[in-house]
DNA sequence: CATGAATGAGCCTTCATTCAT
DNA sequence: TATGAATGAAGGCTCATTCAT
């Protein structure tokens, strides 16, 4: 009994290996720059040892990408279960959305890769399926607090905008902003100096306009900001 | 005299046959589908030719990818001349801006490839430089009529907010609701049935929320996007 | 000692098992679709074990090539001693050689596969002299036919032909048009619309060439085709 | 014109180079010794270029093949025109079917290959049809013989036995024993000292089971063969 | 004796780029 | 300047066999 743990600890262990040395150079030198014959040799083991974990390269791919999405769920529903007002608890998703592409960057970036869905196809239905389940399940959580505003009576939500369709929207501008500082350098060029702090500025504001209350003001969100930041990095840290 | 210029016609003529060809590979096959070898036979020229006119495959990539973001720019600049109030104009961005990620799709992906680093590096300084400017000027274009906004007093920009940061906002939430739409198909399942009608809702609010004036109802926005698309559509056509 | 032969018993069952998990592969797949891995999965067996029963993948397609090898000499042992006259049981040989090509096709498939020199020699020296005995003694059968109708006054043997050579004649006309039938899909476009009957008559005509007695007409050769055909197919349901 | 016609030249000679070091290699170590690895190294040229010449490795093969079969199509085309009765002809075209077994032991082993249907198919539509178009060539030549034979009162043919079915008759024999010759090396261990004049022997006797006339001896037509054979070694040194 | 993870040479194929003509 | 054959590194993947447990 004792023996056959021991294996199997021992193949998880390969391959956790496997994955992070995975994720390392997708980080680096992304999906073209991840091959197997590379993998293989930086790992110092055979290809087609590699072959007997995983049945292609995508499945690898997807693999480390699930981790990253499976820690940035993590830190959603982290910060959805912390103390204090709906609008308080929205606010620290925000926060941890930010904190995910800002601080775990290479996380961002795997999960970016899943996207591509001439990747993800390759991979197992098992694989995939979990893809969907994580997205599903990241969503629920954010829904989850809007209905918590809702059923408190923190927030009218407008007739025909589902809880759903109102974190489509800060999910979009979150997302969208990050998308851009990923890939459009001259942001900062163009005359945006802390695109961080302006796309929480639009996001106070856009939830000002839902009237979702308490009311805080931007500075009192701003100290929000800043104390779940902390929080997340030790959760991060576990 | 004659000659020469003969001749640079018909080179410019042969480098836009070959963007076009490259073009609609891009669009059916994507980046990989793509290669040199392809492009000669489908376009009945030797490799080698193409090689006089482009240094390498990525700079055809990103030189195809520029010509949809100059079209991007044209709709762009088009709605911001349009007669009529600051916040009808920049209503009017917020239609081209959608009716270029729906309409012109096959545009909207090409733009989206020069967000491949990987890709962008490998071309010349020049196009590189061609893709900044490009951004440069559609950001220019939108914060102008911010600024327009602002001269006429439709606006008061909170203080520290630029007018670039203000579009950095809009920009985020349209852009990225439209990468999600086209790559989390897990969108609609997810309770959000019409995600753009959503947006523009969101939109609209957050206008609201600046207090852009004049105050239009929601359903005043949408016959002026009506109306819009129908313009832009001759536009296109021309 | 009673253990020892429970053992050996499960050994020899475990590889008529093998045995014949490969030979269905073999015949669905052909050679390159039996992989040790496919077989192993099938089995519910490791790899290992397979390697405790057959030293190399060839032994093992050797082996059930062998079997059906075994079949064939059965067939044509059963027609070689029906009651008849030597000329009759002749026939009847050539009934069961073109029942096997035809009613046994796998295992005629996988006769086929020993010819095959680069399998045969990376098979064991017992196993190829094995394949050649079954050849000698299937000769063996059909000469002694031959030898018969010679002692019995049938048959007058021309001057410097050996009864193997007589049979390599017939052997080689019926095995010829068998692989043909198999490999030629021409043949029917050719013009030769009943290639099994055609044969027939070519060796009806050849066995007349030899004034083998007694004599009988095609068509009483036809029926007695049909009468051995049936008497084969209860042989080989047993 | 002329600098034209030599690369072409030069494309030719190495398209030969690559199917003459091809059919070397297929020679001495079957379909599966044959890599495209090998053979570039073999050929000091890189495996691309290979690969500008051929689309695959199974087109090699069947190109090779169809080399092979061009020179049997020949020597049967050969044979079917020298002077004499037609049953002299046929004689003649069964001593080019076992000179191009014998002498050109390379040739028959390639026609062999491309009896293998998964290695056919996976060669272009041209080729494959070109194999088959040889097939028929060679059919018809002979055909034509017993034709010819038919027409000029030498030959009756039985009721329902086309000229087709009767050359099938005489190409199992003869095909069967090649085969048999080539992959069963038993043959002369089971008692058949010269299995060449045995098959010619009961191809001789087949021929007067039809009364195809003129009648010769069976010496006179051993010498007719040797004849014959002569002639084939100087065409085929041509 | 059974296991099955590890091996690693080998396979066929692709393709951006070069360069002699 | 146009050509296109040659290049050769790289790519993903397979599979018979071994051997420590």
């Amino acid at each position: 009994m004792a023996t056959i743990s021991r294996k199997q600890r021992e193949i998880q262990e390969r391959e956790k290996q496997i994955l992070s040395v995975s994720r390392s150079i997708l980080l680096t030198e992304g999906y073209q720059g991840l091959s197997m014959d590379r993998l293989a040799t930086e790992m110092e083991y055979a290809k087609g040892t590699l072959y007997n974990h995983f049945p292609n390269k995508e499945e690898i791919v997807v693999a480390v990408a699930l981790q990253s999405m499976e820690l940035r769920r993590r830190l959603f529903e982290f910060a959805s279960m912390l103390r204090g007002s709906s609008r308080y608890r929205l606010t620290a998703i925000g926060c941890a959305c930010d904190f995910f592409a800002a601080e775990c960057e290479e996380h961002f970036a795997m999960t970016q890769m899943v996207r591509n869905g001439a990747i993800l196809e390759k991979s197992s239905e098992l694989r995939q399926s979990l893809v969907r389940q994580c997205e599903h399940r990241v969503m629920a959580i954010v829904a989850g607090v809007v209905r918590d505003a809702v059923a408190s009576g923190d927030l009218d939500l407008p007739v025909r905008l589902s809880p759903e369709e109102l974190v489509f929207g800060f999910w979009s501008l979150m997302f969208g902003s990050q998308v851009l500082m990923a890939t459009s350098p001259a942001i900062s060029e163009i005359g945006v100096a802390s695109p961080v702090r302006t796309i929480h500025f639009h996001a106070w504001n856009l939830m000002n306009a839902y009237q979702w209350k308490p009311f805080y003001t931007f500075d009192e969100t701003q100290l929000q900001f800043d104390e779940v930041r902390q929080r997340l990095q030790s959760e991060v840290e576990k």
